[in-house]
DNA sequence: CCCCTTTTTAGAATTATTCTAATTTAGTTA
DNA sequence: TAACTAAATTAGAATAATTCTAAAAAGGGG
């Protein structure tokens, strides 16, 4: 079931199952809204803000979402990560869309031979404009 | 002389060749440290906080420097942008490198057709770990 | 060299996020 | 299943990066 399917991907990432992460985790699950902590704190009031943002930098900190912080809002939005993925942003309008359709791997090895690191992830935004928009 | 190429600089962005512009753009193209607006202020002290803000909110919306606001210290970091180029962060050391060896057309060209829209630009940060780190 | 708009400025204000320290809880162990 | 303990939660205060305000200064077209 949901719930079991929750705890084991909390707990196979060292986290406790708590109610509050539990709530959080499914809640970004099922919301393709790329929420901030105050939109989630708004629909699941009970539990106390400190307690999402400790949370959302729990699932940062393991990797089952990330953060993104390039919008105009001042503010960090939050996104579930199950399967790698890149955003594109319409800078009309700030809506994110989540998009799959590349391989990273050229990138990746481009970027191993410029730095000599082992590379571990990646975040990438592409910005564009409705295309109807005038000039 | 380099005096006069800043102002072109500015000036074919439409923006007024000020001193403290001047300074700031001078600042962001001989330094390779990707500053905070506090770390420019401590430099260029006789120029005012508030107009170390302004000025880099001006430089990024022509496009003139980019903003990186993913490294954990909570604060912008801001890079100039004479050429594409993406970013290679070190997460052991939070140390950002600067690269252009990969040809983003195709990337371009997924995220057009995912998401319809005409492409304007990027963000790509990639990012690894000493490959001596055991483990 | 005017004039007018834009820019700069100091300091106050804002607000997203973090911190604190006391309480509660998850989940392991007996 | 009861006890235990480290980890998690919480309310509210604190922090600090950034933005705002409104008055003074300056760029650059004419």
């Amino acid at each position: 079931m949901v719930d079991q399917t929750l705890r084991d991907i909390l707990q196979s990432h060292g986290l406790k199952a708590t109610f509050q992460r539990l709530s959080i985790l499914d809640y970004l699950m099922t919301h393709e809204t790329h929420p901030t902590a105050e939109m989630i704190h708004v629909d699941l009031s009970s539990i106390s803000l400190a307690t999402i943002y400790n949370t959302l930098d729990k699932l940062v900190d393991v990797g089952i979402i990330i953060v993104i912080d390039t919008l105009k809002d001042d503010k960090r939005h939050y996104d579930y990560y199950g399967e790698p993925h890149y955003h594109i942003i319409n800078s009309s309008t700030n809506e994110i869309i989540d998009a799959d359709n590349f391989d990273v791997a050229p990138l990746f090895e481009a970027a191993r031979q410029a730095s000599g690191l082992n590379i571990t992830g990646f975040h990438i935004e592409i910005y564009g404009v409705d295309p109807d928009q005038a000039k």
